[in-house]
RNA sequence: GGCGCAUUCGUCUAGCGGCCUAGGACGCAUCCCUCUCAAGGAUGAGACCAGGGGUUCGAAUCCCCUAUGCGCUACCA
């Protein structure tokens, strides 16, 4: 085993946390505890125009629900604190001041820049390097008559402008890049704030990050943080770049909200369990062999490895976490616990009470038994209501066309008959017999001796009579959910629609 | 436009010079099971390893070029 590594997930309280996002903050956790060290939670909360009220609950709650607890970070503490960037001012002030001390940084008194000015500068390079470094070689003349204008200047760091600087990086090839083609960026703003870029590095350090994980729209600028913590004489910690998630097949781009459901806190709504889509956003990315795929979190921190980080970004599927999401409904969770996450759905759709969510009674047994007709056939928590809802209901509030009732059989006459004598039967079944099992072996034989084709002739009433719609779970199984008197008023009610 | 990274079945991936006539999974197709829908079981189609040059006895694996994709190009992160 390595090292103990210390990692953090360092979001911007800017909105609800995105899955591409959340995917670098499992890969931190992962590696944290891979190695028996800390995952730490800082907020980045230096931009105060951009700030929406709410975030940082909203990705507490993320990390929390999908189990990735935080050894430091705001609101528990820890060592290093404050973790909440905005409370941690004086820190990049002293050590912007002492750049320009240093003459590794200086101050530049820049208007902002407008819309047109920034697109010009995207176009040609040459004008947003000259722009950036405007005030680098400036008079005491100069300075003084923006200061007399009333220009708070920014601190921009002096990029050297020649030689080239490499990123090491696990994932990917380290760029290479000529020190001329960096812009001197700016590290403190006109507001006292600090940028991302001075941040970051400031509290990497005093926090003794070992690991920077982070999306590879970072490795443009990786180059020019090289450079900072060579200025500040600062070790660096490893760098890791993972990709990007992409579109699924056939749409372009980063993966977008206009494409799927792309917050932590959607994938929560639509009913899928954490530990599935833990698996899949691992999975797009990582790999541990050429078979092996279905991981619980633990697994996942015995077998993590930075260095099976895929370096391609991958295209995101929604069918592969479906399908994870339906193995693990139908072949990790218990009964028990299907139906305990399925209540919040339940109560959702008016099925049973906020009350009974929180304590059940004695209606536990039935609701395990009505979600466990189901557990084998739901991909996502919210469509087990919508499965089943026809359970909650008296056999007269069923609504559907006697035809139905019908299917291959000859006539309403005879299918009529048919659920009579099902009537008769399952009446006089014993209790004990009165099993999905033993109903299911007695009503087979019933079917025998009517001399029926098949059985499925029989089958087939008795189950639109119990759901009314022509998908359904087994018809044995509902019937004992049911229980005797609720399936034996399903099957008169059926019989007196076929007149 | 400039700079950077990447490139194996439709998709996620295994592969780190001979084990590859390229393996697994999702999806798809067919069959089995079957009272319906699922689930489950079996089988199959599907990748000349982006294209072109090298290096080597030998390349999906190393190098170069081209193409394509993605990212960045703010006093945002």
């Amino acid at each position: 085993m390595t090292e103990k590594a210390r990692t953090r997930y360092a979001p911007s309280p800017t909105g609800r946390p995105h899955i591409g996002n959340i995917r670098t903050a499992v890969f931190s956790y992962l590696l944290a505890k891979h190695t028996g060290g800390d995952f730490l939670l800082r907020i980045e909360d230096t931009d105060r125009k951009r700030y929406v009220e709410g975030s940082l609950e909203a990705i507490e709650d993320s990390l929390r629900w999908l189990g990735l607890d935080w050894d430091e970070g705001p609101g528990i503490g820890g060592p290093y604190e404050p973790y909440l960037q905005s409370e941690r001012l004086e820190l990049y002030l002293k050590y912007a001041t002492q750049l320009v001390a240093e003459g590794k940084a200086y101050y530049s008194y820049d208007r902002e820049r407008t819309e047109e000015e920034r697109k010009a500068a995207e176009k040609n390079p040459q004008v947003s390097l000259s722009f950036s470094r405007r005030w680098r070689e400036s008079t005491e003349e100069e300075r003084q008559a923006a200061i007399a204008d009333g220009i708070k200047p920014v601190i921009r760091f002096k990029v050297p402008l020649e030689g080239v600087t490499t990123v090491p990086d696990i994932v990917v090839n380290p760029p290479i890049v000529q020190n001329s083609s960096l812009s001197d960026l700016v590290l403190l703003k006109s507001d006292g704030f600090p940028t991302y870029h001075l941040a970051h590095i400031v509290d990497d350090h005093l926090m003794k990050i070992t690991h920077v994980i982070r999306g590879q729209e970072w490795l443009p600028s990786a180059a020019l943080h090289v450079l900072l913590y060579q200025a500040l004489g600062w070790e660096m910690p490893v760098m890791v770049h993972p990709p990007v998630i992409l579109n699924p097949p056939g749409v372009k781009g980063k993966l977008s909200k206009r494409e799927s459901a792309v917050y932590v806190g959607q994938y929560r709504e639509l009913g899928y369990l954490p530990e599935a889509l833990l698996n899949y956003l691992v999975l797009l990315g990582w790999s541990y062999d050429d078979k092996t795929e279905l991981f619980s979190k633990e697994e996942l921190v015995e077998k993590f490895d930075l260095n099976r980080i895929q370096p391609t970004p991958a295209k995101y599927s929604v069918e592969k976490l479906d399908w994870l999401n339906a193995y693990y409904i139908n072949h990790k969770l218990t009964r028990e616990e299907f139906a305990q996450r399925s209540l919040p759905f339940l109560a959702e759709a008016g099925l049973i009470t906020q009350d009974e969510v929180a304590d059940l009674g004695e209606r536990l047994g039935f609701i395990v038994r009505v979600c466990g007709l189901v557990k084998d056939k739901v991909k996502i928590l919210s469509e087990v209501p919508g499965e089943i809802d026809f359970m909650f209901k008296p056999a007269s509030e069923l609504e559907y066309p006697a035809q139905d009732l019908v299917g291959k059989n000859e006539s309403k006459a005879a299918t009529a008959k048919i659920l009579a004598a099902s009537i008769d039967y399952l009446a006089k079944l014993p209790d004990e017999k009165f099993t999905t099992a033993g109903i299911a072996e007695g009503l087979s034989q019933l079917s025998a001796d009517l001399e029926l084709k098949n059985r499925g002739l029989l089958f087939w009433p008795v189950r639109i009579a119990m759901c009314g719609r022509k998908n359904s779970p087994d018809a044995s199984a509902m019937i004992e959910t049911y229980g005797r008197e609720a399936a034996l008023d399903h099957l008169r009610v059926a019989c007196e629609k076929l007149g």
